[in-house]
RNA sequence: GCCUCCAUAGCUCAGCUGGUAGAGCAACUGACUUGUAAUCAGUAGGUCGUUGGUUCGAUUCCGACUGGGGGCUCCA
C-alpha cells in the first residue's frame, strides 16, 4: 500500500498508509491521545481529525488545549444542540451556530414558540442523550445545486440565503446522527466526545446582524469534554458576579438608580463620589504635570453649535432633543461632547505657533441618549463625566503629543494595576473612504504617526481597519470586566475635522495662517464607566489612596469614644477620612462590619491605647498589625498614598 | 428600539396546584461595657412594581405599562 510521510510538530517524519487520519496517527501514538483527539492542523489547515490525508503533510494534533480544538469542540456542541432541537422541535429552521469565545450558540427560527428555562433543561437532556449515541461528524463534499435542493426540501431559508454567498465546489456538508448541516467544518469525531453541556441563557438575534431583519432565538449555551470541569466553570462565573460592580456598587453605597430620576442616569453616593473624587484629583495631578490647562465649559451649549460641529448632522435626531428657550425661541443641546466647546475656548484669542501645543482638558459631564436596552450599571449610561482633553498642535506635533499622551494612559492603568488591557489602533476603511473627512494625505501621515508612536512606546497593539472615527484614526484601550465583556476605557484620536469646521487657525513663523490639529483624549474614558471596570478589578478592595472610607476607628466600649474622637480628629487635619464606630458592640462585630465594607485600615483604640497614646492597627485583609503612636500611623499612611495623591 | 427572563419589607430571599403574606440581616428601643470577622431580648416596617382583565375572591392566572437582568442592534 503507498505510504505517505507525516511531519509531526517535534519535526520527527513517520510513515503511514495513505488515506490514514490524524486519528490514526493519535493511535499510533498512544490511545490516550486518540482519545483526546478533538482535530488536526493538516499542512496548516484545521481539518476534521477522522479526515484522511492523501499526501506527505505536516501535522498536528489538536486537543482540548488547543484554542483551535475548543473551537471545533464547540462548533460541534452547536450541531448536536441543532440535532436536539430538531428532534424536539420539527421544522425548526436553522440560521447560524458557531463557537465562540466561551461556547457556542445557534440561531434558529421556531415560528411563534417561545423558549423558557424547562425548554433548555429538556433540549439539555435530550442533547445528552444524542451525545451518548456517539454518532460520527460526517464531511461530505456537496455540488451547489444538491445543497441548494436540500434546503429547498427542507424549506430552510435562512441556509438558503447563506448558500448564495457560496461559490460551487467549496461546499460541504457535516452529518451526525440524523442531523444534516450546511457546514466548512472542522468538527470533533463524534458527538461522544462531549460529556457535559449547559445551556445558559436565550436571546433574540437579527439576522445576519441587520435590525430591519427578522429577528431569531438565540440559544447560547458551553460544554466539556469532562463533567467536573463544566461545574468549575460555573463556579468561576458565580465568582464573577460577586465582583460585579452593580452588587459591589450597592453593597459599598457607591452608587445608585432612581426610576425617577430617569434610567441611565447614575446617582452618587457619597462613598462613591469620594472615589470618584480621588480619581479626579489624580488625574488632574497627573495632567498638570504634563501640562494640560483645566477649563471648565457650561451643560448646554447653543444647538448652532453642533450644527457647526456637524454632531447635530450626524446624531441630532437619534439624540436628546433641543430645549428650547420661553421667549427667544433659542435652542439648546444638553452636550453630547466637549470638544466644540473647547474649539471656542480655543477661538477666544489669536493663537500663535509658539502657543502650541495647547492643552485644554475638563471633567465634563455630557448627555447622550442610548437606546435603553443598551443601557447597563455605570458601563452604558446617559449621562457622564469625561476626563476629557483637547491638544491643539501643528501637524508636526502629533506624533509628539501622541506619544505623551499614551505615557499619560500608562501611567494611569500602571497606577490602578491594570495590567489586562489591549491596545487598537482603529484604522479607516481603505476601501471605503468616502466614509471620513479629510484627504489621504492627511489620513496617510496621522495613522503614520499613531502606529510610529505606539512602536516607540513598546505597546502592543492590534490593528483594526474601518474602526476609526469619521473625523480621524485613534487609539483605544479595552479592559475586560468581571464577566469578561471587553469595554472601551481610555482613547486618544486625531481629529482633523473640527478644526476646518471650526476655522481654528494659528499664525506661523511664517506669517502665514495655518490649522492646527486637534486630538481628543480620555485616559479614563469615561469617570463611570473607568469606576465600574476599577470595582471589578479590585474586587472593591480599593488601593489606599482611592478608598472612600480610608480609617475606621474602633473603641472597644463607649469608655474610650473620646479617644476615639481626639484620634478621628487628628487624622482629618491630616486630611485622612476617618470615622469611629460609636455602635454599641463587641469589637468583635465592629471588625467585622469594617471589613465587609472593605476599609483599609481599622484603629483599635481601648483601654491600653488610651494609656499609652497609640492605636493599635489592624489592615483589611491582613488582621492585626500591632500598636504604633498616632504620628507614626499617619507617617506611614501618607508615605503609602504619596505616589498618587498631591 | 427588538427578543427573552425577572419584579414580595431598606437588603438577601421563602410563600405547593388562587382564600389579602413570612425569615435572616439592616433600622428603632432596652439590657450587656465588651480586645481582633456577627451579644441577647423586644418593637416597628409591605394597598406583594403600576394598571386593566378572568374569578365569589388575585401576591398567585392572562394582558398592557414601568423598571431590572441576559442578548441583538447601536455607541460622537
Amino acid at each position: 500500500m503507498e505510504q505517505i510521510n507525516i511531519t509531526l510538530p517535534d519535526g520527527s517524519v513517520r510513515r503511514y498508509p495513505k488515506g490514514s487520519t490524524g486519528l490514526d496517527v493519535a493511535k499510533s501514538i498512544s490511545e490516550g491521545l486518540a482519545r483526546n483527539v478533538l482535530g488536526a492542523v493538516v499542512n496548516g489547515q484545521v481539518w476534521d481529525a477522522h479526515r484522511p490525508i492523501e499526501e506527505d503533510a505536516a501535522l498536528k494534533l489538536l486537543t482540548w488545549n488547543d484554542p483551535e480544538g475548543k473551537a471545533a469542540f464547540w462548533h460541534s456542541s452547536a450541531h448536536l444542540l441543532a440535532e436536539a432541537l430538531e428532534e424536539l422541535y420539527p421544522g425548526v429552521k436553522f440560521g447560524i451556530g458557531p463557537n465562540i469565545e466561551n461556547g457556542f450558540y445557534y440561531d434558529i427560527d421556531l415560528g411563534d414558540k417561545t423558549l423558557g428555562e424547562a425548554d433548555l433543561a429538556r433540549i439539555e437532556e435530550k442533547m445528552a442523550e444524542l451525545a451518548k449515541c456517539k454518532s460520527e461528524f460526517t464531511r461530505v463534499p456537496m455540488a451547489k445545486a444538491d445543497a441548494v435542493k436540500y434546503f429547498e426540501e427542507k424549506g430552510d431559508e435562512y441556509k438558503l440565503e447563506l448558500l448564495e454567498g457560496l461559490e460551487d465546489g467549496s461546499i460541504t456538508f457535516y452529518k451526525q446522527g440524523n442531523f444534516t448541516d450546511l457546514c466548512r467544518g472542522p468538527h470533533i469525531p463524534n458527538t461522544g466526545f462531549i460529556k457535559a453541556v449547559k445551556l445558559l441563557n436565550v436571546a433574540g438575534a437579527y439576522w445576519r446582524g441587520d435590525e430591519k431583519r427578522k429577528q431569531l432565538t438565540r440559544i447560547y449555551g458551553i460544554s466539556f469534554p469532562k463533567a467536573g470541569e463544566l461545574q468549575e466553570y460555573l463556579k468561576m462565573i458565580e465568582e464573577a458576579k460577586k465582583r460585579d460592580h452593580r452588587k459591589l456598587g450597592k453593597e459599598l453605597e457607591l452608587f445608585t438608580f432612581s426610576e425617577k430620576v430617569g434610567m441611565g442616569l447614575p446617582l452618587w453616593l457619597p462613598k462613591g463620589t469620594m472615589l470618584r473624587e480621588r480619581l479626579e484629583q489624580f488625574m488632574r495631578r497627573a495632567q498638570r504635570k504634563a501640562g494640560y490647562e483645566q477649563v471648565v465649559t457650561p451643560h448646554i451649549g447653543n444647538k448652532e453649535l453642533y450644527i457647526t460641529s456637524g454632531h447635530y448632522e450626524k446624531y441630532g435626531a437619534d439624540s436628546f432633543q433641543p430645549i428650547r428657550t420661553p421667549h427667544e425661541g433659542e435652542e439648546f443641546l444638553l452636550k453630547p461632547m466637549n470638544c466644540p466647546h473647547h474649539c471656542e475656548i480655543y477661538k477666544a484669542k489669536p493663537r500663535s505657533y509658539k502657543d502650541l501645543p495647547l492643552r485644554l482638558a475638563e471633567f465634563g459631564t455630557v448627555y447622550r441618549y442610548e437606546q435603553s436596552g443598551e443601557l447597563h450599571g455605570l458601563t452604558r449610561v446617559r449621562g457622564f463625566t469625561q476626563d476629557d482633553a483637547h491638544i491643539f498642535c501643528r501637524p508636526d506635533q502629533v506624533k509628539e503629543e501622541f506619544k505623551k499622551v499614551i505615557d499619560l494612559v500608562l501611567y494611569v492603568f500602571k497606577a490602578l494595576g491594570f495590567e489586562n488591557y489591549t491596545a487598537q489602533v482603529s484604522l479607516r476603511d481603505p476601501n471605503n473612504k468616502q466614509k471620513y473627512i479629510g484627504g489621504d494625505e492627511l489620513w496617510d501621515r496621522a495613522e503614520r504617526d499613531i502606529i510610529e508612536a505606539a512602536d516607540e512606546r513598546g505597546l502592543q497593539t492590534v490593528q483594526v481597519q474601518g474602526e476609526a472615527a469619521f473625523y480621524g484614526p485613534k487609539l483605544d484601550f479595552m479592559v475586560r470586566d468581571a464577566l469578561g465583556r471587553s469595554w472601551q476605557l481610555g482613547t486618544i484620536q486625531v481629529d482633523y475635522n473640527l478644526p476646518e469646521r471650526f476655522k481654528l487657525e494659528y499664525v506661523g513663523a511664517d506669517n502665514q495662517r495655518h490649522r492646527p490639529v486637534m486630538i481628543h483624549r480620555a485616559p479614563f474614558g469615561s469617570m463611570e464607566r473607568f469606576v465600574a471596570v476599577l470595582i471589578e478589578h479590585c474586587a472593591g478592595n480599593f488601593p489606599l489612596w482611592l478608598s472612600p472610607d480610608q480609617v475606621s476607628i474602633l473603641p472597644i466600649s463607649e469608655k474610650y469614644a473620646d479617644y476615639a474622637n481626639q484620634v478621628k480628629e487628628q487624622l482629618q487635619e491630616q486630611e485622612i477620612t476617618a470615622s469611629v464606630d460609636h455602635r454599641d458592640e463587641k469589637i468583635g462585630r465592629k471588625i467585622r462590619d469594617a471589613e465587609v465594607q472593605k476599609v483599609p485600615f481599622m484603629l483599635i483604640v481601648g483601654e491600653k491605647e488610651q494609656e499609652q497614646g497609640v492605636v493599635s492597627i489592624r489592615r483589611h485583609g491582613a488582621g492585626d498589625q500591632g500598636s504604633v503612636s498616632l504620628d507614626e500611623f499617619v507617617d506611614r499612611f501618607k508615605g503609602e498614598i504619596k505616589d498618587y495623591l498631591g
